[in-house]
DNA sequence: CTGAAAGCGCTTACAG
DNA sequence: CTGAAAGCGCTTACAG
């Protein structure tokens, strides 16, 4: 067969019809200087005409040599709770799938209960010069201290887990919490009567500035005062994350309040009341958050009922692409994307992908 | 710069290693014949060795002009279920992505109602030659007069929505029915006292042949049994998709049974009921199936409680995407991927992606 | 301001 | 049985 010249396609059918080189369309394209008004707009009105749209095999293949750095800056996985191992299994995916287009992701991690280890690892990061920033904002100042220096640097940023508004990210990625405590009111009101009281427990080492439980808290009432539901609601936080410590402060409420027939848990921290109710043979609905292994086994022995999750894993591995497409593709991004709010029992949680 | 012969990799780099051309190494890497022995071993050691893989953008570039087309063969959305839209979306969201692969789609469609415009649509799918199908297999028999075909013609299927075991398909994406129904049960016992009843309802043209619907009321009945729950639990079949013939057979149950509490519809067409419960306000909870319009609309007005979603559209793009894998890429796909069951409430469905 | 050439990693004829 | 060359669509120096 010999050489079909015939159909052109991309930037030399451009070319071709704009009797230039294909340097110069590639110019246009990029928004580069070096080309004369008339021939600019002339080779973008053929672009239009065309609807052409960029190969992105071929720029990547030509750009192959480029590598592009993303950090990633979230918890360290804790003897407290494994939930953060989940987002990371979800960087270090989106980081198999990018690979091939020389993305390199350099993961840097704080202590939850440290606010100094986040401002330290924070300082690290701008040290790296990434071109792209993935961010699970536990405290919210210093987040806005680093990510006002990301933005004079230029360097975009995603939040996970928990949204900072207003502060000009490229992307939010993860629930939407008025509407999670929310939700999880609505599953719980089928589950007791309306003289049957709940019981909510907060456990976070600082509660005061944790605003993740805060705002599901504030769903979680919200529904039950527009549906105008009467069921006594107590509710005790906790501060220090260790057993006996926690069974102190059931022990107590538990003497006070006869009628408690559900416990709905604001976070991940489900199992140290699981263990609770389990050990003390206590009559309760209990609800939680998230798919932990921990949490995971008292759910398939029954003593968790339902847990409320929002793929965290997905969060993160999302959040990657959204700067994947931003920065290499150079696509539109979202600004929000909430998860879903799953609902996981001991019969469909095999199914379920976190 | 000067251009840096130095450090060679792909193909080149194995072509330098073993001496010889980077035709021949193409060669071993597709097993295509033309190749002496000794060197197809040692270029092969080479590729272990260096644990080569190649790279996907160059292999995809350089195939570029080769089309590959698709064929889908799903029932058409009709007046009596929008549920088809899904998959079709799902199948639209597949095809924009691999476009540029130079992947095409032909949609072919048949009448859930009518056998032989399965049949009809499946011949004209054969005569297409597509290098890879997409099926819902609503009617069996016929399916497999089907799949048999494409067996002799080497053409790799996916079956999703619901599967036929033992057909050697390449994959199955969809729902584990039996578990389905297992956790619907769940999920309605702890919706419902011991005294109160529960009624089943299938809504099917042809319901002897409809095993979606005969799996998930097994798994229903599974549950409470294995539970050793004790409601009484009434079922009716109807197979006259009308209002008025749903409205007779629900008047006819409601009379004789007065205890019951709760419905489960085990399909899509649950907003049938929902009209009948809202007409003749009955006071009861109502679960069934899908994320369509017509439910969500119930849904929102607290008619129907619950809705058991399987992500149709999910499915189907999952399923182009394993015949990509496997007919471009060449990579492994999984024989089974089973959807989550996930549990949809009026406060939760904004969030939920079908 | 513009063009011609080389190259990204791979595949595809073609020649021998 | 093997190699050399052209090409996929794009970007990147370099020369003028």
């Amino acid at each position: 067969m010999a050489k079909k010249k015939t159909i052109l396609s991309g930037v030399k059918e451009i070319a071709r019809r704009a009797k230039v080189s294909i340097g110069t369309v590639d110019r246009v394209i990029h928004d580069r200087n070096g080309v004369s008004p008339e021939t600019k707009k002339k080779i973008q009105r053929i672009i239009k005409e065309m609807d052409y749209q960029p190969n992105l095999l071929g720029r990547r293949l030509a750009t192959h040599n480029k590598v592009t750095t993303f950090a990633t800056l979230i918890p360290e996985i804790s003897s407290e709770t494994s939930f953060w191992e989940a987002p990371l299994l979800g960087i270090k995916r989106a980081e198999d799938e990018i690979r091939q287009y020389n993305v390199k992701i350099e993961k840097y991690f704080y202590d939850l209960n440290e606010k100094d280890s986040f401002v330290k690892a924070a300082k690290r990061v701008l040290r790296a010069k990434p071109e792209g920033v993935l961010i699970a904002p536990s405290f919210i100042d210093e987040t806005i201290d680093f990510t006002n220096r990301c933005k004079e640097l230029n360097i975009p940023y995603v939040f996970i887990d928990s949204d900072i508004p207003n502060q000009s990210s490229l992307s939010y990625i993860g629930p939407e919490l008025y509407r999670s405590g929310y939700s999880s009111a609505n599953l719980i009101s089928y589950l007791i009567r309306s003289d049957e009281g709940i019981l909510i427990v907060n456990i976070s080492k600082q509660i005061e500035t944790d605003h993740h439980l805060l705002r599901k808290e504030d769903g979680f009432r919200g529904f039950f005062k527009e549906n105008n539901l009467k069921n006594e609601i107590s509710k005790i936080d906790i501060t220090k994350v260790k057993y006996e410590e926690i069974k102190k402060q059931l022990d107590t409420i538990f003497l006070k309040k006869k009628n408690i027939r559900l416990i709905f848990v604001t976070n991940s921290r489900v199992s140290y009341v699981a263990r609770y109710v389990k050990e003390n043979h206590k009559n309760v609905i209990l609800i939680g958050y998230d798919f932990l292994d921990e949490n995971i086994k008292y759910l398939a022995e029954g003593v968790i009922n339902f847990l409320i999750c929002q793929k965290p894993g997905e969060q993160a591995y999302k959040g990657i692409m959204a700067l994947y497409r931003h920065v290499i593709l150079k696509l539109p991004v979202e600004e929000y994307m909430y998860m879903p709010i799953d609902v996981i029992m001991k019969t469909n949680y095999s199914f379920y992908r976190n």
